[in-house]
DNA sequence: GCGACAG
DNA sequence: ATCTTGTCGC
């Protein structure tokens, strides 16, 4: 059974936000090397705006060790609503905890996994990246474009530059450069992770392209299915 | 009441 | 999320 059954419901879905946001998981620590996860839902081309429920997907997630790619798994998926801001688990939860259930079927210990949501920074402190992390028992880091609701000064322009993202006067997450002259990537405080782990992370995962590795894999790989399956 | 608002 | 051409740079 999954961990979002049920989730697409809205208030279901809110009430156990608010159950998930007053956990206190132990503290994750990086280890020296580190095993990590992360997983991309790409929608059929073509479609814009909120969308609505049972929206085809294909989810692309992806293992590596470092930078290093490791294998990579993919799975159709249908969204459980449309989307609407805060209730994102709703519409991508169930797709993302399939695909990483799947990835874990896989001979790999995860260490931590990376999804394109945020964390605490969500109107109940528990965004999708928190919520996917305490259903899958791992550590979590949020990346995305932009913050939902928290607010931070421009970062430095300069690689590893950041600033404090703040919403209600938590540290929720880091605008971090990753490349100069580039615009930042909001990175989030999930599960088991606070700002400063996530972001020193999340620049540690970061080579070639502005998007960290794991998730640049898992997003290849979500859409070059979707393009096979456009045959 | 109106707009903002992860993907 | 997805839609989009050319263009600047290595």
């Amino acid at each position: 059974m999954s961990g979002f059954a049920g989730m697409q419901d809205l208030e279901t879905l809110a009430r156990e936000q608010v159950r998930l946001a007053a956990l206190t998981p132990d503290a994750w620590r990086p280890g020296a090397h580190i095993v990590v996860g992360a997983a991309f839902v790409a929608f059929a081309r073509g479609e814009q705006g909120p969308g609505r429920a049972g929206d085809h997907a294909v989810i692309g997630a992806a293992a590596t060790r470092d930078t290093t790619p490791l294998n990579s798994v993919v799975v159709d998926g249908r969204a459980g609503a449309r989307y609407k801001p805060g209730y994102l688990a709703a519409r991508e939860g169930a797709m993302l905890e399939t695909a990483l259930r799947a990835l874990m079927d896989e001979p790999v210990e995860l260490d931590v996994v990376l999804v394109d949501a945020t964390g605490r920074d969500h109107p109940r402190r528990a965004g999708l990246a928190l919520h996917i992390g305490a259903v899958l028992d791992l550590p979590t880091i949020g990346v995305t474009h932009r913050p939902l609701l928290a607010t931070g000064p421009e970062p430095p322009d300069e690689i590893g530059g950041f600033s404090e993202l703040v919403l209600d006067g938590e540290v929720v997450g880091r605008w971090l450069r990753v490349r100069q002259g580039v615009r930042p990537l909001a990175v989030h405080a999930a599960w088991r992770t606070d700002a400063a782990v996530a972001s020193e992370t999340v620049l540690g995962l970061t080579t070639v392209a502005r998007t960290p590795e794991p998730l640049r894999f898992a997003r290849m790989a979500a859409r070059e299915a979707r393009a096979q399956k456009a045959r």
